[in-house]
DNA sequence: ATTCACCGACCGACTGTCTGTCGGTAATTG
DNA sequence: CAATTACCGACAGACAGTCGGTCGGTGAAT
C-alpha cells in the first residue's frame, strides 16, 4: 500500500493530524507513532517531510500563526472601520477565526496544564506579532486625541503579555466572578495606559466570551 | 556500596543535584541517570523518594519559592522602610537571595529556550505569589498618598506578569538599547497604572541589573 | 547482651515506549 | 530508462518508571 503524494500535501495532511492530536492530547502526550497511525504513513515519511517532532510544532506554529496574523492585519488597515471598534474586531480575528472554515482553532484546546513548550512558543509568536498590529491602530487614535501616551507599542505588548497569560491561558484558577473583576479591573488598567477616558472601553468588554450580559454600565471611581 | 540516611536528607540530596543539573541542562536535558550518578544512588531508590521526573521538579520549585517568597513577605512587613524603598527590597529579594548563601540560584539560569515546562510552573507560583505582597505595599502608598489605584491588586499582577515574561525571560530578544527603552517606558506606564507621580518611580529602574545610572559594576552576558 | 523480628532505605535488572536513522523500494518525470 | 522524489519499515539507542529482593539499624524479647 503505497501512495504517493506532492510533498506540500502531505506535509499539510501530516500538520492537520498534529494539530487535532496535539490540541487533544498534548504534545508530549502524542507520540509521531500516533501521527504516523491517523495519517496513514510511515516513520520514514514523517521523517523525509519534517526533521523531528518539534519540527511539526515549529511548522504548525507558523502556518496558524500565519493565517491570524494576516487576518488581524487586514482589519488594522481598514481605515474605514473606527478605531475602537477596529480594535475589537482585530482582536477577535486572533481568537478564532482562519478563514477557510477548517478548524485552525489551536487556540481553543491548547490551554493544557501540559503543552508547555508548544504554549511557550506560541505566546512568542503572539508577542512578537500582535503587538505592533494593535499599536498601529492605537497610533491612529492617539492622532485622533482619543488616546493619549509616548508609548504605544510598549502598551501593547504589556496588554497582549497579560491578557494571553491571564485570561486565554489557566495560569490563575478564578471563578466566574473573579474572572469578571479582573475583566473590569484590566479595562480600567488599560484606560488609564492609553490615556483614554474612563469607560471609553468598556464596549470592548464583549471581546471575553463567556457570560457577562455587558450591560456593564456602572460608573466606579 | 550501601548507604543509608534519612529519607529527608536523601531527598534534599537530590533536590540539590536535580537544581544544579536542571539550571544546566535542562529539566528535559536531564535524565534521571544524570541524577543517579551526580548523587550516587540507585534506581530505585530516586523513585522511593519521588513518585516521578516531575515530581522532582515540583518539589524543587516548592522549595525554592518558600524560601524566595517568605523572604520578600518579610520586607513587605518591615513598615520603618519607606513604601518605594520597600518594592524595590521586596522585588530585589525575589530575583537572587535565599538567604543561607548557598546556591538557590535557579532564576539565574532557568531562562534557558529549553525548560519550558519548569518556566510555566515558576511563573505559574510567581504570579501566584508576588502580587499580594506587593499589593500590600501599594496599598500603604494609596494611605499615604503615593499611589492612586481602585485596582492595587489587578496592577501587581498586571506588572509582575509583564515583566517576568519580558525581562526575566528571553520571550523578546532585544539589544541593549531596546531593552533599555522598554525599562524606561515600562516604569512610565507603571506610573500611570498606580497614579503614580510622573518621575516618582525612576529610582527603582536599578532593579533592573546591567546598565542604567546604578553603576551596579558587573558586566553581565 | 544476645537474638530476632521488623521496617525503612536502598539496589539494579528489566520492561515498555518513544524518537530518530538507514538502506532499500516504488512511483514519477524528463 | 536513468534520475529524482516520495515512501517504507526494521532497527538502534535512550529513557522513565517498576519490581522483587537486599541490607542496616532499632527496639523488644529472651
Amino acid at each position: 500500500m503505497r501512495v504517493v503524494k506532492e510533498a506540500e500535501a502531505r506535509r499539510n495532511e501530516i500538520l492537520d493530524a498534529a494539530e487535532e492530536l496535539f490540541g487533544q492530547k498534548g504534545f508530549d502526550g502524542t507520540s509521531t507513532g500516533d501521527i504516523l497511525g491517523k495519517v496513514g504513513i510511515a516513520r520514514g515519511t514523517l521523517y523525509y517531510h519534517f526533521k523531528s517532532k518539534e519540527d511539526i510544532m515549529d511548522a504548525l506554529i507558523e502556518r496558524t500563526n500565519a493565517t491570524i496574523l494576516h487576518a488581524a492585519q487586514q482589519i488594522a488597515e481598514d481605515k474605514s472601520i473606527p478605531v475602537i471598534e477596529r480594535i475589537l474586531r482585530a482582536v477577535m480575528a486572533l481568537n478564532i477565526s482562519s478563514g477557510d472554515g477548517s478548524s485552525t482553532e489551536i487556540m481553543e484546546h491548547i490551554h493544557k496544564p501540559q503543552n508547555a513548550l508548544m504554549h511557550q512558543k506560541i505566546q512568542k509568536a503572539v508577542i512578537h506579532g500582535v503587538p505592533p498590529i494593535l499599536a498601529s491602530i492605537i497610533s491612529e487614535g492617539i492622532e485622533q486625541g482619543i488616546f493619549n501616551t509616548p508609548y504605544p507599542y510598549e502598551c501593547m505588548e504589556m496588554v497582549v503579555v497579560y491578557a494571553t497569560t491571564i485570561f486565554d491561558q489557566d495560569m490563575v484558577e478564578m471563578t466566574e466572578d473573579e474572572r469578571m473583576s479582573r475583566i473590569l479591573a484590566f479595562i480600567a488598567n488599560v484606560e488609564r495606559l492609553l490615556g483614554a477616558g474612563s469607560g471609553s472601553l468598556m464596549s470592548v468588554m464583549q471581546m471575553f466570551g463567556g457570560s457577562g450580559g455587558v450591560e456593564a454600565g456602572n460608573g466606579d471611581e
